[in-house]
RNA sequence: GCGAAAGUGGCGGAACUGGUAGACGCGCAGGUCUCAGAAGCCUGUGGGUAACACCGUGAGGGUUCGAGUCCCUCCUUUCGCACCA
C-alpha cells in the first residue's frame, strides 16, 4: 500500500467540498418528500465543546445522511439559543457587550461544529438575539396579550438572588435555582405570565400519541398533575364570602374536624384583624412567608400552625369547626385552602396529632386505610360514627368520590372541579439580555402594548456592563423615557425581558422562513414540513423547553398561525457520556466543572473527526449513558486505517474488474447480510452494533482479497457497500474511498443499497444439538433441513451418542435452522 | 415513601420475538516485523480441567423440552415524583 490514510486533509477537503456544493441546502417553499430532523439549537457557550457535546450532534448527523441516503430531501436547520445570562454576567465581568461576547462564541462553536464533519443547512441559520428574530416574540406575546393569555399580576414569585431575576416553577428545583444552585427566596412581585393554565388539559391529552420516550411523557404528566375532585365552601362566620377549598377525597367531606389556610391566602389577614390573638397570628403570617421556598418544602419539615379562633360550618351538617392557618397549605395550589380530614390524609392527621384536634373516620367508607380504632386510640378527642345515609354504600373509590360530588353540588355547596399541579408560566426576567416586553406603563393609561409598527423594541446600546448591579436596562434613559402610545404623554417603558424560553418555544417553525420580514411563520411550509419528524436533544429539557414549545405551538394554533398541535413527532433523548475523574475516583458525567472532559480537538487533530465519530457511535446504546475510553479511540483508529487499506487494495484490482458481481458467493452473501444489519441497525439508532457489523464485514473484505477467490468485481461491489453503509459514520474517510471506487460525490446523493432477502441468509447454518436441554453438539447443515434428517444426523454424532446410547428418545423438539433437543429418559 | 428503568467476562457492550450466552471493541498473553522500541499485522482470551465433565447473565424460588429473556420474592444502582390536599 502506497500512501497513509491522512484524516487530518481528508477532513479539511471535503468539509469544504459539501459547504461548497451546498449539498445540505433544501428549499422549504417545496414540501414533498421532506424530512425534517432536527437537534435542540444550542447555547452558545464561552467554552469549548467537549467529546460529551458532541455525541447528540454526532447521531443528528449520522441520522441526517442516512434518510438523505434513503432519498429524501431532509431539512437539518442549525440556530442558537443565543439570550441568556452567562452572556450578560460576562459582560458585567469584563465590560465587553453581550452581543459581541455571543457573536464570538458562535463564530467558534460553528468552526468546531464544522470541524466534525456536521452537516447543516446554514443557509437557515438563525440566532434568537436578532431583531429580526425577537420582534416576533415581541409581536406574538402582543397577540396573547390581546387574548388575555399574557397577563401581568402580583404574586409570590420564585427569586433567585444568584441571578438577580425572577425564575418559572419549571426551573426551580428542589428549592433552588436550576441555573445558579442558589436558594430560591420568594417575592412578591409584580410579573408577567403566560396562562398555560388554560392549556393544561391539551396538553396532557396530546402526550399520548407522541412517540416520545415514556418517561419524559410521565415527567410531562407528573409536572401538569391533573387530579379530579371538588371545590366545596364552607361559611365562615366572620367573613361575607366563604372559604372555598379544594379537595380530591370529597367523599370525606363528614370526616372534615378543621379547615386550613395558606398564611398567603387573601381571608388570612382579615381573620388576624379580627382576632382576640392578632399579633400572634400576624407573627406567624410574617414568619411563614420569609422563609424560602427551600425551608418551607424542605422534607420532614414540621407542620405548623395557629387556630385563628373563628369557625367555619361544615357544609353538609352545619357543624362548626375551626380555621387555621398552616404551613403546609400551599397558596397557589387549588384555593390555596384546604379541609383537614385527619382520618384520611397523612398530613392532616400529623396536623392534628400536634394540635390534638379531633380525628373523625368516615366509617362507612370501606377499606379506609389507617385503621380507624388505632387512630381513634393515639388522639385525645376521640372519633365519632359519623356518615350519611345518602352516600351510604357506596364503595370507597372513584364511585364514592363521584356520588358524593352529585351529593355536594345538589346541595349547592360546591362543585366538582379539576385541580392541576401546572402554574402559569412566569416570563419576567429582570435582565438585559433577553427580549424586551413590549409594554409602557403611562401614569394615566396604565399598561399600554407597543403598537406593531413600533416593533421591534431593540436592546438599547447606552449601558454600561461591567460590575452593573440589578437590571442594566433601567440605566438607559432613552430607552425608558418613552411616550405613550395612546395619549402621547410622557410615559416608561417595561424594562422586564422574556425568558429565554419563550425564543426556544417556536424557532423550529422559524427555520422554514428564517429571513421572511412579513410575517412570524409561513402556513403553507409549515404545512408541508411539520411536525418535526425527529428531534433529538438532551433529558434535562424533558419539562421545560418541551412543555413551553407544546404549548406556544397550540396558542399559535389558535391564533391560526400554524395547523399543528405538536411539534415534534418523534423525540429522542441521548445518554450522557461519563468519564473516570481521577480527582475523585468515581465515574462521572462529563463536565467542564468536574474537570474530566476529553478535548474533541486534540482526538481530531491526532486521528480525524471520522475516529472520533466512529468511536462515539460505538461507545454504546445511544440512549443510555456511555463511559469514554482513552483506549477504546485507538481501536475506532484502527478499524478506519483497515478500511482505508482494505479499499486501496481494492482500487488497485479495480482496472480488471468487468461485468457484474457474481450473484452468489460468500462475499456476496456477506455483502447482503451487511445491508440487512446495518439497515436494521440504523434505523433503530444502534450504530454501534452497525459498527460492529461492519468491522466484521471489513474483515471479510480483506480476507477475499488474501485468498483471491472473489471475482474482483465482486470485491469492488462489496467494498463499495462498505464504504457506503459506513458514510453516515465516517462520512469523510468514505466520502474519499467512493471516489477512489469509481464512485461520484457526493456519497449524500448515493442510495443507500438495498438487500435480497435470501442472499441475506446463510446456506449453511448451525444447528445445535441438546440433549435433554444440555448443548452437546453442532452440526453444519444445508439450511431447511427437515426433521427426520436432522435427528439421524444428530444420533449418529460420535458427540452425541454417549450421551443417548442406551436411551430412549421420548420426545424431540426441532426449531428449523437454529437447534434439536433430543429429551431422553 | 411512590413510580420507572437497569444489573451479563478484567472493562465498554451484544444476544430485538424464550432456542449456540459473551458478537464487536478495549485490555491482557504469545508470536511476527525491528539493532531495539513505537505503530502495524497474526493467534489466543468467561471460570474450571491434562482433556472431558462441570460451573456460569445481582440472590433465591417457579413455569418450560429449553430462561440473560417470562412469573413471584428479595438485594443493589440510576432516574423521576414526593407536603399538590
Amino acid at each position: 500500500m502506497a500512501e497513509r490514510y491522512d484524516p487530518a486533509e481528508l477532513d479539511r477537503k471535503w468539509q469544504r467540498l459539501w459547504e461548497k456544493a451546498g449539498t445540505a441546502v433544501v428549499d422549504t417553499a417545496r414540501g414533498e418528500n421532506g424530512f425534517y430532523m432536527l437537534n435542540m439549537f444550542p447555547y452558545p457557550s464561552g467554552s469549548r465543546l467537549h467529546v460529551g457535546h458532541g455525541r447528540n450532534y454526532i447521531l443528528g448527523d449520522a441520522l441526517f445522511r442516512r434518510q438523505r441516503m434513503a432519498g429524501r430531501r431532509v431539512l437539518n436547520p442549525m440556530g442558537w439559543d443565543a439570550f441568556g445570562l452567562p452572556a450578560e454576567n460576562a459582560a458585567i465581568a469584563s465590560g465587553v457587550h453581550p452581543r459581541e461576547y455571543t457573536l464570538g462564541n458562535i463564530g467558534r462553536m460553528k468552526e468546531q461544529l464544522r470541524g466534525l464533519g456536521l452537516l447543516y443547512d446554514w443557509s437557515k441559520e438563525l440566532a434568537s438575539c436578532d431583531p429580526a428574530y425577537y420582534r416576533w416574540n415581541q409581536w406574538l406575546f402582543l397577540r396573547m396579550w390581546e387574548r388575555g393569555l399574557a397577563y401581568r399580576k402580583t404574586a409570590p414569585v420564585n427569586w433567585c438572588p444568584g441571578c438577580r431575576t425572577v425564575l418559572a416553577n419549571e426551573q426551580v428545583v428542589d428549592g433552588r435555582c436550576e441555573r445558579s444552585g442558589d436558594a430560591v427566596e420568594i417575592r412578591d412581585l409584580t410579573q408577567w405570565f403566560f396562562r398555560i393554565t388554560d392549556y393544561a388539559e391539551r396538553l396532557l391529552a396530546g402526550l399520548e400519541a407522541l412517540d416520545w420516550p415514556e418517561r419524559v411523557k410521565t415527567m410531562q404528566r407528573n409536572w401538569i398533575g391533573r387530579s379530579e375532585g371538588a371545590e366545596v365552601f364552607f361559611r365562615v362566620e366572620a367573613l361575607a364570602e366563604p372559604i372555598s377549598v379544594f379537595t380530591t377525597r370529597p367523599d370525606t367531606l363528614f370526616g372534615a374536624t378543621f379547615i386550613a389556610l395558606a398564611p398567603e391566602h387573601p381571608a388570612a389577614a382579615r381573620l388576624a384583624e379580627r382576632s382576640p390573638r392578632r399579633a400572634g397570628i400576624e407573627a406567624f403570617i410574617e414568619r411563614v412567608r420569609r422563609e424560602s421556598r427551600l425551608e418551607r418544602e424542605a422534607e420532614g419539615g414540621e407542620k405548623e400552625g395557629v387556630d385563628t379562633g373563628v369557625s367555619a360550618l361544615n357544609p353538609m351538617t352545619g357543624e362548626p369547626i375551626p380555621v387555621w392557618l398552616a404551613n403546609f397549605v400551599l397558596p397557589d395550589y387549588g384555593t390555596g385552602a384546604i379541609m383537614g380530614v385527619p382520618a384520611h390524609d397523612q398530613r392532616d392527621f400529623e396536623f392534628a396529632r400536634r394540635y390534638g384536634l379531633p380525628v373523625r373516620p368516615v366509617y362507612r367508607i370501606a377499606g379506609e386505610d389507617p385503621d380507624p380504632a388505632a387512630m381513634t386510640a393515639a388522639v385525645p378527642h376521640g372519633g365519632v360514627l359519623f356518615g350519611s345515609a345518602d352516600w351510604d354504600g357506596a364503595e370507597n373509590g372513584p364511585e364514592a368520590i363521584r356520588r358524593a360530588i352529585a351529593g355536594i353540588e345538589e346541595k349547592g355547596v360546591g362543585r366538582g372541579r379539576v385541580g392541576y399541579r401546572l402554574r402559569d408560566w412566569l416570563i419576567s426576567r429582570q435582565r438585559y439580555w433577553g427580549t424586551p416586553i413590549p409594554a409602557i406603563h403611562c401614569p394615566s393609561c396604565g399598561v399600554v402594548p407597543v403598537p406593531d409598527e413600533d416593533l421591534p423594541v431593540l436592546l438599547p446600546e447606552d449601558v454600561a456592563f461591567q460590575g452593573a448591579e440589578g437590571n442594566p436596562l433601567e440605566q438607559s434613559e432613552a430607552f425608558v423615557a418613552t411616550t405613550c402610545p395612546r395619549c402621547g404623554g410622557p410615559a416608561r417603558r417595561e424594562t422586564d425581558t422574556m425568558d429565554t424560553f419563550v425564543d426556544s418555544s417556536w424557532y423550529y417553525l422559524r427555520f422554514l422562513n428564517p429571513q421572511d420580514d412579513r410575517q412570524m411563520v409561513d402556513a403553507g411550509r409549515a404545512a408541508a414540513w411539520m411536525p418535526v419528524n425527529q428531534y433529538v436533544g438532551g433529558i434535562e429539557h424533558a419539562i421545560l423547553h418541551l412543555l413551553y414549545a407544546r404549548f406556544v405551538c397550540r396558542v399559535m394554533k389558535d391564533l391560526g398561525l400554524v395547523a399543528l398541535e405538536e411539534p415534534f413527532a418523534r423525540l429522542f433523548n441521548q445518554g450522557m457520556i461519563t468519564r473516570l475523574n481521577p480527582a475523585t475516583g468515581k465515574v462521572e458525567k462529563m463536565s467542564k466543572s468536574r474537570g474530566n472532559t476529553v478535548s474533541p480537538d486534540e482526538l481530531i487533530a491526532r486521528f480525524g473527526a471520522d475516529t472520533l465519530r466512529v468511536y462515539t457511535l460505538f461507545i454504546g446504546p445511544p440512549e443510555k449513558e456511555s463511559e469514554w475510553s482513552e483506549e477504546g479511540v485507538s481501536g475506532a483508529w484502527r478499524f478506519l486505517q483497515r478500511v482505508h487499506d482494505a479499499c486501496t487494495r481494492v482500487e488497485a484490482i479495480r482496472p480488471g474488474a468487468s461485468g457484474e458481481p457474481d450473484a452468489d458467493t460468500p462475499l456476496r452473501r456477506f455483502e447482503h447480510r451487511t445491508i440487512q444489519r446495518v439497515t436494521e441497525d440504523a434505523d433503530r439508532f444502534h450504530f454501534h452494533t452497525a459498527i460492529a457489523a461492519l468491522m466484521e464485514f471489513q474483515r471479510a473484505i480483506t480476507e477475499a482479497l488474501d485468498e483471491g477467490i472473489e471475482t474482483p468485481a465482486t470485491v469492488v461491489s462489496a467494498a463499495q457497500t462498505l464504504v457506503t453503509l459506513l458514510h453516515p459514520i465516517a462520512p469523510h474517510l468514505t466520502e474519499e474511498l467512493w471516489e477512489r471506487l469509481g464512485g461520484r460525490p457526493f456519497l449524500l446523493d448515493a442510495a443507500w443499497p438495498s438487500f435480497d432477502p435470501e442472499l441475506a441468509t446463510p446456506e449453511r447454518v448451525t444447528l445445535v444439538v441438546q440433549v435433554n436441554g444440555k448443548v452437546r453438539a453442532r452440526l453444519d447443515v444445508e439450511r431447511g433441513a427437515a426433521e427426520g434428517d436432522a435427528v439421524a444426523l444428530a444420533r449418529a454424532d460420535e458427540k452425541v451418542r454417549p450421551w443417548i446410547d442406551g436411551k430412549e428418545i421420548s420426545r424431540a423438539v426441532y426449531v428449523p435452522d437454529r437447534l434439536l433437543n433430543l429429551v431422553v429418559r
